[in-house]
DNA sequence: GTCTATACCGTGATAGAC
DNA sequence: GTCTATCACGGTATAGAC
């Protein structure tokens, strides 16, 4: 029992030194010596755990995937309890979409800003792509099947798109490169999550909802 | 004369080479040698040239960039020009905004598409932020203030967000990722540019326009 | 200025002892 | 499960030919 336990947070000291690194030097930088040296461990270990550095970040990635998807999960439905007829408007759907990732990864715990910045990191590398839509997907489909409702006037192939466009708006808010600084030349940033966050949520409710 | 063709033609190729494989099986999996083999050079040649792979790939993504940029000023332009009042609809700047890039890195030719997948491969990606800043935002400044003349409801901190919504949109878009076709099962698929072009830029537009 | 040959050292990964 | 030794390969630097 105490060996299971001591084990498993060995592991959980090795993903989450992967976490920091990776996230703060990128995943072509950061060798596996450095990350076995920040957890105090063998590189050897690492390769005994994980089998490669690719599956290491996978496991990362999937590490906390599933917060992410219960929490939507359980705020979509709690939107449709609190309204009446089962069918909240396309602002709260999406709220039970984005809040979830934003407000962990943007004011939660270091490990949670890491994992946003990997997941941007990942996002359109064809070896990953996969992986997410295991990960994300099956959510996802809740969340379509929510909108049909919410927004009869849509066909299926257009919900599906801005869904997608959704995603995209979603990543460049949580990626940690603040390019926003770097357009405005300091004047807006990153960090102003709040403004940023309600500025995300209606841009993509009004982008879904639009008529053309 | 001859020789300086020459050289630059022999450039080329080892640019076009590490495009063509670093777009198909990701920076990280592609090694100079191959990047040599393939543009038919020796292996230290591209040292002589690039001085580091990081480099070569910041040539790459430089060598496109300002066709994309001229373009896009030049539909600006046109737009305004069209428009008497010089006042385009936001509909009209953000088609000036998108379409040099997806024109080309859908239809156009493969070293287009190539290109493409690699600015998002490295879209999020901490290191190359600032270079895109540079090659980009110039132009971005433009298109700002042409929306703050077309949407004078927005505030200038408003439209920044926006705008960069609307680059996280359209680096979704012409990823090569096909996370639509992942998404529907197979149903939907990202060769459907056409139909996906309208739908992202009536997002875009609509999410900027939002009044919440 | 260009190109070639070669060597260096850090990397991810493996096999086997304990 | 963990550690040691070892491997092949990667990016990079250099010395010198043309």
């Amino acid at each position: 029992m105490q060996v299971q336990v001591k084990k498993q947070s060995k592991k959980d000291q090795i993903l989450r030194s992967a976490e920091e690194l990776i996230s703060a030097e990128g995943y072509i930088n950061v060798s596996l010596r450095q990350i076995a040296d920040q957890a105090g461990v063998q590189v050897s270990i690492l390769n005994y755990h994980f089998s490669s550095k690719f599956n290491l970040l996978q496991e990362i990635l999937r590490r906390r995937a599933n917060v992410i998807a219960d929490d939507r999960l359980t705020m979509l439905d709690e939107a449709r309890i609190k309204n009446g007829s089962n069918n909240p408007d396309i602002k709260e759907i999406m709220h039970a979409f984005l809040w979830p990732v934003v407000d962990r990864c943007i004011k939660g715990e270091p490990g949670w800003r890491d994992y946003a910045n990997i997941i941007a990191q990942f996002a359109y590398n064809q070896a990953a792509v996969e992986l997410f839509s295991e990960l994300f997907d099956p959510v996802a489909r809740h969340f379509i099947s929510a909108i049909r409702l919410s927004e009869p006037d849509l066909t299926d192939k257009q919900i599906h798109w801005r869904y997608i466009f959704a995603i995209g708006t979603m990543l460049q808010f949580i990626s940690g490169t603040n390019r926003i600084g770097l357009l405005s030349g300091g004047k807006y940033s990153i960090e102003e999550f709040e403004f940023g966050y309600s500025e995300l949520l209606s841009f993509v409710s009004t982008g879904i909802h639009s008529t053309g």
